[in-house]
RNA sequence: GGUACCUUGGCCGAGUGGCUAGGCGUCGGUCUGCAAAACCGUUUACGGCGGUUCGAAUCCGCCAGGUACCUCCA
């Protein structure tokens, strides 16, 4: 079934801009690499929802079975301020910042990182490559790029001729633009009289005394430039060719449109078949960026400190609040999203424990076969997780209405509701159910069975005020009272 | 300036030629000691103006507004 499902999988891939059947390179391997965070500062919440959607794809593409090899860099080198040659990068800036060793911060938000896409229940990747870990890839590829004839160097830096590129390849073809045009856009800055042309960028470039991460190459002393990372560590785990390349948006310009060029001018291929590429986050309708200053760190939305946040979300809140619009659409952060999400995850989960106690029938009046075809109709067309959603929620309904006896359910109707309901919940979309946690223990359950016994006596003598109390206490307390005919449910 | 993209109901957000996504909210009803939850119903929209078509939110053109990229950013 999954083999019938893989073969109409749709994605949409930004070189042709166009929806296009996956076909793998070599089936059932998938080789998909995602360019990953620079750890020089906290991951914000618009990084987040890149991750969490290529963990969404990831996921999928397991589930239809096919074998996987994840690729996630960390970028922990190379990237200067600007383009231009101050001497030290981002991490060497942030180190003096801190007064800390570049590795000190390169470890530091590493380890936040993680922590932070395992709170949001992403998968790690097969395997998460550093830039600062693959110097020697990165400096046998300009070389092999500078035999092409594809670079030059000046002065101990190295830096690729586009210009050379252009004639024979067409370098703005993954975001449609002309050299020419390319060109017009491109603004005098300092320290570019290396270039010979203003769209070339750096390869390799010269290090200063006091550069604090600096490594020996051909040219001297040096560190790598801001692209040739992802091509090296690519080809390296996964050929010179493989199957899906993605990352945000903002990449396609520049990083990926490098990375393309690079792979050309090296291994006389372009990169990857599929790419991909991730809306932004939007506040108040503009992007969120580091460099705009309106970034949201996880830990401020998970405790609700911030001045935008009239309170705390739950990872899982945000992350459902992410999976209900597509991963191409740009996706508006506010209160009053976050709150609706809050509350149709919790319906959603709700329906899991409803699911449980829905006695069987002889006879069906739904149709559970088509709904499951509806939902991976939904993933299968480009991963489109909100139609998955709204399908989702039709389950919902029969969930509840079944509960309430106004639809009836066969045994294989309830086996395939579940099916449905934990494949695409926990296992494609990567919820977990929260309002889990505590229940479970022992201890509680006891204690909980306790206060509801009183409290059902309190009720068959009439004692409201009782009643409420004990409801209205444990509401404070963060427990929930459900009277329902079969009698007192609780949820934490 | 160049290149793309976007504009959907109170809010969020799918949908790319006919078959009124979905969530949240609102209001009404059922249930309940009262609530909550749940269920049923309600609210039914596609920036403006033209064009193509039997038929357009969906295609084309123009206009208005917005965003992104062209400097590091997921």
């Amino acid at each position: 079934m999954n083999e019938e499902m893989a073969k109409s999988l749709v994605i949409y891939n930004t070189l042709t801009r166009k929806k296009e059947v996956f076909e793998p390179l070599h089936p059932p391997h998938v080789g998909m690499y995602v360019c990953g965070p620079t750890v020089y500062s906290d991951i914000h919440l618009g990084n987040c929802r890149t991750f969490i959607s290529f963990d969404l794809i990831y996921r999928y593409l397991l589930h239809l079975g096919y074998r996987v090899r994840y690729v996630r860099n960390i970028t922990d080198a190379g990237h200067l301020e600007g383009d231009r040659d101050e001497g030290d990068d981002k991490f060497a800036k942030k180190a003096r910042l801190e007064q800390l060793e570049p590795m000190e911060i390169v470890q530091k938000y590493t380890l936040g990182f993680h922590e932070v896409m395992a709170l949001f229940n992403t998968l790690p990747p097969n395997i998460e490559p550093t830039a600062t870990g693959h110097i020697l890839e990165q400096i046998e590829m300009i070389k092999k790029i500078l035999e092409a004839g594809f670079a030059y160097e000046v002065n101990g830096s190295v830096y690729f001729d586009v210009e050379k590129y252009s004639r024979e390849h067409d370098y703005g073809r993954l975001t449609n633009r002309k050299p020419e045009d390319l060109l017009e856009g491109t603004r005098e800055l300092d320290g570019q009289d290396e270039k010979r042309n203003r769209l070339d960028f750096a390869l390799w470039i010269k290090a200063k005394a006091e550069t604090l991460m600096q490594w020996p190459s051909p040219w001297g002393w040096g560190f790598p430039g801001w692209h040739i990372e992802c091509s090296a560590m690519s080809t390296k785990y996964l050929g010179t060719t493989f199957d899906i390349h993605g990352g945000g948006m903002d990449l396609q310009a520049t990083h990926h449109t490098n990375e393309i060029a690079q792979s050309q001018a090296c291994n006389h291929t372009s990169p990857a078949k599929y790419w991909v590429h991730t809306n932004m986050l939007t506040v108040n309708g503009a992007r969120m960026s580091k460099s705009a200053g309106n970034g949201f760190l996880p830990k401020e939305l998970f405790t609700g400190n911030h001045p935008l946040l009239d309170r705390g979300y739950s990872p899982m809140t945000v992350r459902f609040f992410m999976a209900q619009s597509h991963y191409r659409s740009t996706l508006d952060f506010s209160n009053e999203a976050l709150q609706a999400a809050e509350k149709g995850y919790k319906k959603l989960m709700e329906s899991l424990s409803a699911l449980e106690k829905i006695p069987p029938s002889p006879s069906s009046s739904v149709n559970i076969g088509e709904l499951e075809q509806r939902c991976y109709a939904a993933m299968n067309d480009d991963f489109n997780s909100p139609v998955l959603i709204a399908h989702l929620f039709d389950a919902v309904r029969i969930i509840n209405s079944a509960v309430d006896k106004k639809e009836i359910l066969t045994p294989e109707d309830l086996a395939g509701l579940k099916r449905i309901m934990h494949t695409f919940i926990f296992d494609i979309l990567g919820l977990v159910d929260e309002t889990k946690h505590l229940a479970g223990s022992d201890v509680i359950e006891g204690l909980m069975r306790l206060i509801i016994e009183i409290r059902q006596s309190a009720r068959e003598q009439k004692d409201w005020a009782t009643s409420d109390r004990i409801r209205d206490a444990l509401k404070e307390a963060g427990i929930e009272i459900k009277d329902t005919k079969e009698g007192v449910e609780w949820r934490m």
